[in-house]
DNA sequence: ATTGTATACGAAATCGATTTAGTTTAATGA
DNA sequence: TCATTAAACTAAATCGATTTCGTATACAAT
């Protein structure tokens, strides 16, 4: 039923070595020979048996992605572009969801590993303290990538955003039109991410000589609008005064934004509100959420890019050296800020 | 470096054969030494490599999953959930996405053959037409379930909701309101799902023999929260007049519900709403929205059960009869169409 | 003593490719 | 002319499991 490299052999009447040669660009066969096989493979639809070429090569064209929440707009958007790059390279994706805990995002990087995928590309959950998987991945023969949000004390590939910076600027530009008693929704206090986002708040304010009260510093775990609506009315029946908002998501400064209105509020001018990830629904109410928008196709782009570099590097039995590479997002300024 | 079934067989003294069978609970292992061989391989951490048993047994324990558009909630929560079943069940998920295209559509279900996968759960684009790619799944070796938005012509395993009911329902109890000029908005005229929704908005309509206008029935590729507004918008400067209006998603009713209020119309009133998906986002508008709620996770569930039950029937080269199965979704009511 | 029958195990073939280590042929150089 | 080399090809080993077909042993039945 199935065709393989026999079928073509035998009706080509060369050897199965030729046959295998001619199909990986081997350059003890000759071109017409090369020619004639690719030909013929053609014609009658032979596809190589990626399971069987494993048992020799190791490399099973397949890479697995593992993020902290695939019910995202963030996620799903980041791995729908991740899922592109990786197809349109003759990989196929195994995407993996750790639902924020690290209990199965470990559970998932050894399932990953036994399949024994050629990379992982993973962002880790908020609640990540541990690198024993991470380390395990490396010395594993998977090339490993992480993203979004990493650790900082493991030494691998990272593509992340300029978490500090764009919250340093934008901290600053809030202190700017006077702002000085801001909020700060993060997302949790272990991960890399959020804790990088705090430092670049703290710069801000450093710089500017403000100093922070930390009644101001929220954790929200699930960055719904309920949350950003419940955290809001807590602050403010806490008595504890705010004249600026930002946080990790837009569900976030959303909700807290319609508490606020709801109080009588006037937005911007006595509470500028900033949110992340630009979504749709930030455009949609009253006034427009500012938002800082990260750009995930690129990141995806940057992942897949350092991906093939090192198996490139590693087919030429080079050491690719650890990379590091740093995206930018900016600010969308709307109404809720200006 | 890695751990083989050679290692246990000479720890053990046996040949690789006795191994081999011993894992795999043959019948003619003794009991002593199927516990020694699995206690020793537990011991050193021995892992069968999947790529080699899929030379003899064709099993890859990899299920295909394709939706239409990873970066909706709806998918990204089913796809979740898939994947929770699909790894509890020892399999691993290789997600694809067909951006709404039936080219990339084809293309995934081509490497999902290639890539020799034990089942292929697939919802359809909302513009496939052909069934040649499905009908060359099921004549290969991956048992196939269409799930969500399947096909008609084709006879294979389908795990659906009851749209055409559920549909007919909602406009009933519309109806029943008083409303008769309710404006249906769907998201394709070709999708088996959207036919089967529009069918039970009819027959609602001639049951209660009050005729459909055309005018009122709006195709949304998008499905956005401005998408929404701005065909509300269209409809009332066109004067077609509506008093109740059912979306096949939350945003789109947001949207249109917005731009009705901007304009007067008391809601639920004037206007009647009810979407779909029953997202978070449409109990924070006011009036909060009534919403067409789906059992994601039953459907994932369903999925499963189907494939595994399948993959048993077939172990036991019984030929499994095709199934169906319907999810019966419910109307969440709130203020919107109260 | 011979035949029959479980029970427990193993040698070797096999799956479908890749890769090593040659071999053959023709061309080149001294 | 003979050794050397390059080009083009192949037999056989190999990857790590599964599976077929046997074999050896023990015990019961005739």
């Amino acid at each position: 039923m199935k065709i393989t490299i026999k079928d073509i052999a035998k009706a080509l009447e060369i050897s199965t070595t030729t046959v295998s040669k001619a199909m990986n660009d081997y350059s003890d066969i000759g071109n017409e020979t090369k020619k004639k096989v690719k030909e013929y493979a053609e014609k009658i639809g032979y596809e190589p048996n990626i399971h069987a070429s494993f048992l020799r090569t190791k490399k099973t064209k397949l890479i697995g992605i593992v993020v902290p929440n695939l019910n995202t707009n963030f996620y799903s958007e980041l791995v729908a572009s991740l899922i592109v790059r990786i197809t349109k390279n003759g990989y196929l994706p195994i995407v993996l969801n750790s639902a924020e805990s690290e209990q199965v995002e470990s559970e998932n990087l050894e399932r990953l590993m036994r399949q024994k995928v050629d990379g992982i590309f993973i962002s880790l959950t908020k609640e990540t303290t541990s690198t024993v998987y991470l380390t395990k991945v490396m010395s594993s023969s998977s090339s490993l990538i992480t993203f979004s949000n990493t650790s900082k004390v493991i030494t691998c590939n990272k593509v992340v955003f300029n978490d500090k910076a764009i919250i340093k600027r934008v901290t600053e530009y809030l202190i700017n039109k006077g702002n000085s008693k801001i909020a700060f929704i993060r997302k949790s206090l272990i991960s890399q991410n959020s804790i990088n986002q705090f430092i670049g708040f703290r710069e801000a304010h450093e710089v500017n000589k403000i100093s922070i009260d930390n009644q101001r510093i929220v954790v929200s775990k699930q960055g719904t609008l309920s949350e950003g609506y419940r955290i809001a009315k807590e602050l403010f029946n806490s008595g504890i005064q705010i004249d600026g908002f930002i946080s990790y998501n837009d569900p976030l400064a959303i909700g807290a934004m319609t508490f606020y209105k709801e109080n009588g509020s006037n937005i911007p001018n006595d509470i500028r509100f900033i949110g992340q990830e630009n979504s749709e629904i930030g455009t949609f109410f009253s006034p427009e959420l500012s938002s800082i928008k990260q750009n995930l196709s690129l990141m995806a782009e940057k992942i897949m890019r350092l991906f093939l570099e090192e198996q490139a590097e590693l087919k030429q039995k080079k050491i690719s050296p650890i990379k590091r590479e740093e995206i930018k997002a900016e600010l969308i300024e709307r109404a809720s800020s200006i």
